[in-house]
DNA sequence: CTGTTAGCGCATTCAT
DNA sequence: ATGAATGCGCTAACAG
C-alpha cells in the first residue's frame, strides 16, 4: 500500500480514502492511484483491514451433511446474497456430530467471522452460550429447541399436514410415517403434521405405522421392509426425509409390490432425479434456496444492528406438494376415490 | 489477550508461548494460563496471528456448480483434510461463469488465503498470472489446457474407454456419446476414451452419433431425442455427465423405448439414486471423496514448500465401472453375446 | 482535500 | 525460562 501511494505521489491516507470511498478524493488523484494499483497488481490487504475495522466480511455456515442435495441448494442462496453484501462463507461440515460441531464453531469464533448460519445436530442447550453472548447467529433448516434468536426454516407441519391429506383425499386410511430423529425440529413438526392431518379427519394412526430412521437410506429401507410386511400393511407412506424414500422406493421394489397400485408414496424434497423415477414421485418441494437467501440476509441485519434486537423472528417458508404418480387411490377402494 | 495474561500473572509473550507452544514454559505457568483463557472464555484472534505470521490457514475452493452432486463429494474431501491441518475451507460457487470466477479468485486473493483448489469454469489463460506468481494452487476434476501446477482428477480417458469396451463386449456397434463441453479437459478426455476404444477395436464412429450437450438435464434430453429419432438408432448410448443422463433416461421413457432391451444406456457419476432408477443404472463411479483429499493435500505441500517446486504434479484417480442393469446385448444380436 | 500518526491483537526478536 | 519492545497492513482521527 505503501508503494501504490508512493507511485501515486500521495499519502497512504489517501489511498485508502480512494479505495474505501471512505473521504472524497479529487479524480485525478483517483485516476493514479487506480493506476497504481493495476501496476503493482495490489490487492488490499482484507485481514489488516479486518483486524483494524473490527469486522472480517466472512460468515461461517455450518450443516450436517453438504452430500445431502437439500444444503447444497440452500448454501447456493446464502452464498448469492453473501457475494452481494460483500461477504464470503466458510464451509463446515459437523457430519452429525454435535462434537465435531462444537470444534467448528469454535474455530469459526477465532477467525473472528462476523456470523454464524447452522443448521444444528445438536441439543438445544448446545448454542446457548452463543446466544447469550449476542453473537450474531442465525438457524436454518433445524432449529433449537428455543429459538429466540432470528431462525428460517421450511413450515414442516404445514407441509407433513398438506401431504398427509392429499392421501386422505384419494381415500386412504392406513398411512404410514417413516420418521427421522425426533430431536430435529424438522422431522418433530413433520410427524407432528402428519398427526395433525389425521386427527382432523378423526382417522387413527397406528402404532405400528410409526417407525423411526436415522435419515439414512438403509434405515428407511428396513423400516419400509417391516411397514410393508405387516399383516395389515399400510396403503401409504409418507418418508421424512429424501434419503429414507429411496430406502423406501427399494423395499417395493424388492417386494415386487407396485407403485401406486399397492402402496402410494410421498418424500420430502425435490432433485432432478425424483422426476424421472418409475413412477414419477409425489413429493414436498421445500424452497431450499429461499431458505439460505432469507437466513443470510437475515443474519446480515443482524450483523448491522449490532446485537440490537435480540428477539429474532423466526421465518417459515411455505413448502408445495408436488403431485406426480406415485400416489393414487388405494386398490380397494378404486370406486370411491372421491369419498 | 492482556487480560490472560494478567489474571495468569505473566507477560503477553508467555501466553502466547504457551497457546502456540512456540518456547518452553513451565508446567505451572502454563497451567494457569489454561485456567485464564477459560475463565475469560479467551480464543486467540487468527486475525491478527494471520497478519503477523502472514498465513491464514484458510484455502478458497472455487467450483462452478455445487448442486451438481459430484462436488459436494469432493468437498468432504477438501474439508476433511483440511480440518486435519487446521485449515478453514471459504466456498466460491463461480457457476460456470468465468467473470464470476475471477471476482471469486480476487477475493479470496484479498483474503489472503495461502491457497486455492479451483475446477476451472474458464479457458485456459485465465490462470496463467496465479501461476505466474508461484501462488499455491491445485486444479480438479477440470485443468486447465497446460497444467505445469498441482492438480487431481479422475482418469477419463480410461474410464470412458472403459465404458466403451464394456458396451463393444456385449456386441454393441452402433454407440452414441452425449458429449459435455469440450473446453473442460473432463469432457474433452470423455470423447478421446470413447474415441480410442472404438479405434482399437475398429469400430466406426457416425457422426450423428456425436451430440454435444451444455451438461444441463435439458441439454441431454434434447440430444437424446434426436438420437433416438435418427432412421438408425444407436442401440447404446454413454451421457458424459450425470445430469445429461438423467434427460437421456427421460427421453427413453417419452419415446416408451425399452431400457436395456432397446437401448442400453452408462452414465457418469454414481448417486444413491442411480441403483434405485428402473433400470438400475449402468455407471462410472468416480472416487469424488478421494480426489477432494489428495487436492488438499497436494496444496497443502504447495504451501508448505513456498512455492519450491514448480514443477507439480498431476494425480490421476481410476473411476470404476458399476455394470448395473441399462447395459446389455442390443436387441438384434442376443444370440451372439459373447462376440 | 490531504498527510501524519496511533493502534487493532498478536508473534517474535533480544535482553534479562 | 520469561518479559519488553517492535511491527505485520490498514483505518480513522486529527492536524494541516
Amino acid at each position: 500500500m505503501r508503494e501504490v501511494a508512493r507511485l501515486a505521489g500521495v499519502s497512504v491516507s489517501t489511498v485508502s480514502a480512494a479505495i474505501n470511498g471512505t473521504a472524497i478524493v479529487s479524480p485525478r488523484r483517483a485516476q493514479k492511484v487506480r493506476e497504481a494499483m493495476d501496476v503493482l497488481d495490489y490487492h488490499p490487504d482484507q485481514v489488516a483491514r479486518s483486524l483494524k475495522v473490527g469486522r472480517t466480511e466472512v460468515v461461517g455456515v455450518v450443516m450436517p451433511d453438504i452430500t445431502n442435495a437439500f444444503y447444497p441448494e440452500v448454501i447456493r442462496g446464502i452464498e448469492d446474497a453473501a457475494g452481494q453484501a460483500g461477504y464470503s462463507v466458510i464451509l463446515c461440515n459437523s457430519n452429525e456430530d454435535p462434537a465435531r460441531e462444537q470444534r467448528h464453531l469454535s474455530t469459526l469464533f477465532s477467525r473472528r467471522v462476523d456470523g454464524v448460519l447452522i443448521a444444528c445436530s445438536d441439543a438445544s442447550t448446545a448454542y446457548d452460550s452463543l446466544i447469550r453472548k449476542r453473537f450474531p447467529i442465525v438457524f436454518f433448516d433445524r432449529l433449537p429447541a428455543d429459538t429466540n434468536r432470528g431462525a428460517v426454516c421450511t413450515d414442516n407441519l404445514d407441509a407433513a399436514r398438506s401431504a398427509t391429506e392429499h392421501l386422505l383425499q384419494l381415500g386412504h386410511r392406513n398411512i404410514a410415517m417413516i420418521t427421522g430423529n425426533l430431536l430435529h425440529s424438522t422431522h418433530r413438526d413433520r410427524l407432528e403434521g402428519f398427526r395433525k392431518a389425521m386427527q382432523e379427519r378423526h382417522v387413527a394412526i397406528l402404532n405400528e405405522y410409526l417407525r423411526g430412521g436415522d435419515l439414512q437410506t438403509r434405515s428407511g429401507y428396513e423400516a419400509s421392509l417391516e411397514l410393508l410386511r405387516l399383516p395389515r400393511p399400510p396403503t401409504a407412506i409418507i418418508a421424512s426425509n429424501n434419503k429414507m424414500m429411496l430406502g423406501l422406493m427399494r423395499a417395493i421394489g424388492e417386494l415386487s409390490l407396485a407403485c401406486p397400485a399397492q402402496v402410494s408414496v410421498i418424500g420430502f424434497d425435490d432433485y432432478a432425479w425424483t422426476e424421472y423415477f418409475t413412477p414419477r414421485l409425489t413429493v414436498v418441494k421445500q424452497k431450499t434456496y429461499d431458505i439460505g437467501c432469507r437466513a443470510m440476509s437475515m443474519l446480515l441485519t443482524q450483523i448491522g444492528s449490532e446485537g440490537g434486537s435480540d428477539q429474532g423472528e423466526v421465518v417459515q417458508l411455505k413448502a408445495e406438494l408436488l403431485i406426480r404418480e406415485s400416489t393414487a387411490a388405494p386398490a380397494a377402494k378404486r370406486a370411491r376415490v372421491r369419498r
